[in-house]
RNA sequence: CGGGGUGUGGCUCAGCCCGGUUAGAGCGCCUGGUUCGGGACCAGGAGGCCGGAGGUUCGAAUCCUCUCACCCCGACCA
């Protein structure tokens, strides 16, 4: 590909609304540009990515035995409606205005509406069904370029097999799939549990990509062997010592203390752990005319509950206002606590690191006073210890192998087990070997393309620009020519860009004529081509070509004679 | 949805508090010339309903009201 004829925009200056690297770059180096907010228009050397991405994606979902499809975005509310989602997805889901129809924001219902009169027999499964095609979430708020978009590429796949074992094996599959993806694509990935935990649950990973701009917490160990999103991550810690002391339960008075550390400052103590954190949690009902239900969380006081644990114990709980507390518990935030509760119904949920715990200083229910000597065993009924703490940068895994290390990282991949969710709801059944009808179980499984391109310049760029590797690079080779105006220099570069071109090689090569060489140069580092070949007046005349490594910078001089021959070597691990 | 911020040539921004010639700069673009290995130089030039609507005023980019868009933080995110 010419320059001269190739429409890639380059910027010299930050655009004022990309903050993130990934954003910034895509924007410079002329691969996107925005429409508007989370909607962005693919140039050709952004597509050019993409494609790339994709027919990686296509590759390992067709060597597992894929069949890709092509459903439409837009589909029946009616059909949203049989699963429930039209209601759950919310505001999420953009909506027709003129037609009762959405733009789909995921495909289980259309997929499964066509497993349902077409997979009615053991003999048709299993089966794995994907497709790679343009996504509409109404996001609320877009950020991060291409990091979350409200109009984006994702390659979704589903399985349906007979029952969870042959679940498992496409569930692996994909795995697989997917861990052959990533590293094709060059990203330094880890795969985190992300098991939910509720109503028995359902095995689920998503696949991280480390990265300052990444959206999700996440906690990995040093030695690599332990990974878990933060919301639901467990460690290793020692529960708080139970003091067997007995001593009697007493109230003394705490103006104006609030937190945890102006009741440690108050008590002039720097260990917290005694100190019993209270928060006061609602379960909403369910069902029409049901009371909602109070839960009273409680943790050390320098732990923080994890409201996603304590989410999923109860399957939906939202914190309490500050304005429903006194009546619900007899005192406001800072003074709330497990004894002398006012509704004495409320729930007490409370971390195992207080198991049986005494000596705990807790809130009095009543404003401006606190209970020294609490002791759970003694003075609380009906505890319920449930793991709901955060865990803590520093801390050990569950097998105490390793420390914990919190970082921030991007999803690119999500594979999960979905079972007979839908396939129920739908009503998709087959006939096994005995003539007993079954449901399907399913499972579901996402890639968002332009997220991997987005974690991948996060993860390999420069001051200078992106730093393409692996296997989506755009180009292999981004030959410039220095000096077009020279003649012999020009068809130097001219014979030898139509001799790369029919060995192969996949090469921008910058053909300008009225740019400076600076301009070049800077172009090329920032659209970040692995390999730039630098043909020059001063490089002919001793038939050599320069080439420059654009992740170390490295730069050599080689003979231009055998420059083609060995070129696969200079390209390999780039 | 809550909080904060920004809308001024293609891009990045100044001017706004304290209203007053013809609205500026750098980059980019066009023409001519000189350059030609790290975003060159000189000269000339084109390009703006100052996001939109209403208002105050003799006079509004500037003050007031409403509105739209975009960005950031948070909430949300099977």
């Amino acid at each position: 590909m010419k320059f001269s004829e190739y429409f890639i925009p380059t910027l010299k200056e930050v655009p004022s609304d990309a903050v993130i690297p990934s954003h910034i770059l895509m924007i410079r180096s002329g691969m996107i540009r925005q429409l508007t907010a989370g909607v962005y228009s693919y140039l050709p050397l952004g597509l050019r990515v993409f494609k790339k991405i994709e027919n990686i994606v296509r590759e390992e979902m067709n060597a597992i035995g894929g069949n890709e499809f092509y459903l439409p975005a837009l589909s029946p509310n009616e059909l949203w409606a049989e699963t429930g989602r039209l209601e759950d997805y919310g505001d999420d889901i953009f909506r027709i205005k003129n037609r009762e129809l959405v733009l789909a924001p995921t495909h289980e219902e259309v997929f499964t509406s066509i497993a349902k009169p077409n997979l009615i027999s053991y003999k048709n499964l299993p089966q794995v069904w994907y497709q790679i095609q343009t996504k509409f979430r109404n996001e609320p708020r877009p950020r991060g370029g291409m990091l979350r978009a409200r109009q984006f590429t994702m390659k979704d796949a589903y399985s349906f097999d007979a029952d969870w074992e042959g679940l498992d094996t496409s569930y692996k599959d994909q795995g697989k799939a997917y861990r052959n993806i990533f590293t094709r694509s060059g990203l330094k990935f880890f795969v985190v549990s992300a098991f939910s935990g509720a109503m028995g649950g359902s095995e689920s990973e998503e696949f991280m990509v480390e990265a300052e701009a990444g959206e999700d917490s996440v906690a990995i160990s040093e030695d690599g062997s332990f990974a878990s999103n933060i919301e639901v991550a467990k460690s290793y810690i020692d529960k708080v010592q139970r003091k067997n002391s007995n001593l009697p339960i007493e109230e003394f008075p705490t103006p104006n203390v609030k937190t945890i550390d102006e009741l440690a400052e108050f008590l002039g103590i720097t260990d917290k752990s005694r100190l019993a954190k209270s928060r006061l949690f609602v379960v909403p009902s369910k069902t029409e005319g049901k009371k909602d239900e109070y839960v009273l969380a409680l943790v050390c006081g320098d732990d923080e509950v994890s409201e996603t644990k304590l989410f999923n114990l109860f399957n939906g709980i939202r914190p309490a206002h500050p304005e429903e507390l006194m009546e619900i518990a007899g005192a406001d935030a800072g003074s709330i606590g497990p004894v002398n509760f006012k509704n004495k119904d409320v729930i007490i949920v409370v971390d195992y690191r207080l198991q049986d715990a005494d000596e705990l200083i807790s809130g009095a229910c009543k404003n401006d006073f606190h209970f020294k000597n609490i002791d759970f065993k003694r003075d609380v009924p009906r505890v319920r210890y449930e793991d709901i703490r955060t865990v803590k940068e520093g801390e050990l895994t569950p097998d105490k192998k390793s420390k914990i290390r919190i970082t921030k990282a991007i999803e690119v991949g999500h594979i999960f087990k979905l079972g007979s969710r839908y396939a129920e709801a739908l009503g998709a059944k087959y006939l096994d070997e005995n003539g007993k009808e079954n449901v399907l179980v399913m499972g579901s499984y996402g890639i968002g393309i332009e997220r991997i391109a987005a974690a991948y310049i996060e993860q390999n760029h420069d001051k200078d620009g992106i730093i393409w590797g692996g296997e989506i690079s755009p180009f292999k080779i981004h030959l410039i020519c220095v000096n077009p105006k020279i003649e012999n220099v020009k068809n130097s570069a001219d014979d030898f860009y139509k001799e790369l071109i029919n060995k192969g090689f996949e090469v921008l090569y910058d053909d300008r004529e009225d740019m400076s060489p600076g301009v070049k140069f800077k172009d090329a580092d920032l659209i970040g081509i692995p390999l730039q070949m630098v043909i020059s007046e001063k490089n002919l005349k001793n038939s050599e070509i320069e080439l420059k490594f654009r992740r170390t910078g490295e730069r050599t001089r080689v003979g231009l004679s055998d420059i083609i021959n060995s070129l696969p070597n200079y390209l390999e691990n780039l």
